[in-house]
DNA sequence: AACAATCTTGACCACTTGGTCAAGAAATTT
DNA sequence: AAATTTCTTGACCAAGTGGTCAAGATTGTT
C-alpha cells in the first residue's frame, strides 16, 4: 500500500514531466514535421538539456509515438458525443462543434496527425488499421441507422465522416493559410461562431436534416 | 533567328530534364516532407547522380520552390472553370469536380502544399500573401454576387471556399488513411463517382441550390 | 548518517546531409 | 577539326543529427 502510494507520487512527478515534454514535442513536430524536428529544439522548448530528454524518452520515435498516442485518444473522445446522440441533427451538430473547438484550441495535435498521414503513416499504420478502422465502422453504423430511419438523406457514411473531418480539421491544419487570408489575424470569437454556424447549416441542410421541417422532404433523386 | 531556335532546342532539353526532376522531387517531398526528403532520394527517383541534380537546382530550397511553383499554378488553373460559370450550380459543381479529379490523379502536389502550409508556410509565405490572397478575393466576389442574386443561400464566401478546398483536397492529402479505411484498396472508379456525387449533392443542397427547384426556397432563418 | 535509487548534464561520437569541386565527356559553334 | 560551351560525375567536406556515457547532483529510505 505504502509502496503503491510512493510509486504514485514519484510516478506522477515523472508523468508530469513527461506531459511537459510531450506538449513541447507536439508543437515542434507540428511546426517542423517528424524529420524536421530536432531533439535539441524539443529540449529547448521544454526547457531541458537534450540528454535529459533522452532519459525520459530514449528515442525520437518513442517520443513521437507518445505524442501521437495522446492525439489519437483525444480524437476518439471527441466522438463520444456522437454515440449519445438521438439523431443526426443533434449528433452531427455536437460532433462538428467538438471538432471545431478542438481545431481552435489544440491545433497542434491535428497538424501532427495530418503530417503523419500525408506521409503515408510510416509510424502509426497500426493505429489506422486497428483502432481507427473499428471506430469508423461503429460510427458508420450509426449513420446508416439514421438513414434507415429516414432521419437524413442517404449518403455513404464514410464520405460523410471524411467530409466532417476535413471541414473541421482544415481549421487546425491550414490555420496559417486561414490567418493569412484573414489579414494576418487569427479568427475572432465572432468569426468562429459564424464558421460553426455556416458549417453546421451547410451539412445539416445538405443532408436534408433541416431544423425547420419535421418531416423528411420527398425528393425523387 | 538561328540562335533563337538553337536556344530553344537546348533550352527545351533542359526544361525537359528539369520537369523530370521536379516530378521526382514532388513525390519525394510529398512522401517525406521538406526536411525528411534528401537530395539523394530525389536523385535516385530521377535516375540521376546527386551532383547532377545540383547542377540543375543549386540548392534543395530552390528545387522545392520550383515544385511549389508548379503546384500552385495548377491550383489556380483549376478555378478558371469557376469564373466562366453562370451560377453556383454550374460553377461549384465544376469546381468540385476539377478539384476531386486533381486530388485523384495528382495527389502529390496537394500533399506538398498541405505539408508546407501546416508548417506555417516557411518558404512560400509570399505566395500566400500575394497570389492566393488576390485569387481568394476575386472568387469571393463571385460568390457574393451569386448570393446577392438569390441564386444560393447566404454564407461567408471564404467559409465556403475553405469547405470545398478541405473536402476535395482531403482525398489527396489523406489518401493513405482513406485507402486504409477502404480495406487497403484505392477507391474504385465507381467509388470515385459516388464520392463526387455525394459531395456535390451535399454542398449544393446545403447551399439551397437544388437542381430540382428553380425558385429559391423561402426560409426565415 | 549512510545508502540506494532516481534524475541531471556536459562532453562526446558515429553517421547522415546538403553542398562543392575539379576533371572529364558531350554537344555546339566557329 | 579546333575551340568553346554545356553537362556529367565520383570523391570529398563541413555542419548538424540522434543517441551515448560517465560523473555528479537530488531525492528518498533505512
Amino acid at each position: 500500500m505504502i509502496l503503491t502510494t510512493q510509486r504514485n507520487q514519484s510516478g506522477s512527478k515523472r508523468k508530469e514531466k513527461e506531459a511537459l515534454i510531450i506538449t513541447a514535442a507536439e508543437k515542434i513536430f507540428a511546426d517542423m514535421g517528424y524529420a524536421g524536428a530536432t531533439m535539441q529544439q524539443i529540449a529547448d522548448a521544454a526547457g531541458l538539456p537534450k540528454a535529459n530528454l533522452h532519459y525520459y524518452f530514449p528515442t525520437k520515435e518513442i517520443l513521437y509515438r507518445n505524442v501521437i498516442d495522446k492525439i489519437f485518444n483525444l480524437w476518439l473522445e471527441a466522438a463520444d458525443i456522437f454515440d449519445a446522440a438521438e439523431g443526426p441533427k443533434d449528433g452531427l451538430s455536437s460532433y462538428i462543434d467538438a471538432k471545431l473547438e478542438s481545431s481552435r484550441h489544440f491545433p497542434n495535435g491535428s497538424k501532427v496527425w495530418a503530417n503523419e498521414v500525408i506521409q503515408g503513416a510510416p509510424i502509426i499504420q497500426d493505429y489506422l488499421e486497428s483502432k481507427l478502422t473499428a471506430w469508423t465502422h461503429s460510427k458508420a453504423e450509426i449513420i446508416e441507422m439514421w438513414i434507415a430511419k429516414g432521419l437524413m438523406d442517404p449518403i455513404n457514411p464514410k464520405t460523410l465522416l471524411y467530409f466532417i473531418w476535413s471541414a473541421t480539421q482544415h481549421y487546425a491544419d491550414f490555420q496559417h493559410q486561414i490567418r493569412t487570408l484573414n489579414n494576418n489575424l487569427d479568427l475572432t470569437e465572432s468569426q468562429w461562431i459564424e464558421v460553426k454556424e455556416d458549417i453546421k447549416k451547410l451539412v445539416l441542410k445538405g443532408l436534408g436534416v433541416e431544423p425547420f421541417s419535421e418531416y423528411p422532404t420527398i425528393s425523387d433523386e
